[in-house]
DNA sequence: TTCTTATATTACTAGGTAGTTGTACTTACT
DNA sequence: AGTAAGTACAACTACCTAGTAATATAAGAA
């Protein structure tokens, strides 16, 4: 078991820093359906073909999607979907996060 | 339920990035055993207090640890033990990410 | 009050990164 | 060969942020 501790927080920090980016958890979001083009990423996302490119390499050099090439185009998609649960996890955080936020609101009232 | 698409992509990102740095990670880990104050974290982390103290900042914005003010000093603890799950989940990732690493480079030879 | 302790805040610097533009590369087609 | 399409990459800019040093704030002790 690695343990969250010394040489290892950079490596996992990186892991987590690479979900940081709303258009990385949209691409990742897009290619949920299944596998993609990065021209389709870029429409689905409403990106540059060239921003979606590099934030592609991110999720890829991070083991988050993985490539397969036929002819020109670059198929990419969900390494694992163990990201999805993780993503779920900060959502229900998120939602514990704004019910705080609004009580503490109400109380000011 | 929360969406990862739109506007909330931003939300839960921001939530992911505080996770993204060692040093917060540190200071996660460090207060596993229990509530901790600022100088103890420093202590314990290695880092200076200003910095701790910042750290501390955007963890508590996020709502991943709670604060409680007593004379000057201010203890810190853990909110939601979750923040775990997840870490665990991106360490299993991690792992996973290394064999195919060491697999790559065992074919190269 | 004055001094000390613990924490938060400000100002600053250096390094990192998202987004864009332009370009190179690769493959397929005529 | 030449052309077109799809992707990756390099250079650039603007912004953000981690770390540090100095200072501010607040509570208690002498």
């Amino acid at each position: 078991m690695i343990e969250l501790s010394g040489t290892n927080a950079s490596a996992i920090a990186e892991r987590f820093k690479a979900l940081g980016e709303p258009m990385r958890l949209l691409l990742l979001e897009a290619l949920r359906r299944g596998e993609c083009s990065v021209g389709e990423l870029a429409e689905r996302t409403g990106g540059g073909q060239a921003n979606v490119s590099k934030h592609l390499q991110v999720l890829l050099q991070q083991g988050y999607v993985d490539r397969r090439k036929e002819g020109t185009t670059s198929w990419y998609r969900i390494t694992d979907p163990q990201v999805f649960r993780m993503c779920e996890l900060v959502c229900g955080g998120l939602e514990q996060e704004l019910d705080r936020k609004r009580k503490l609101l109400r109380r000011r009232k």
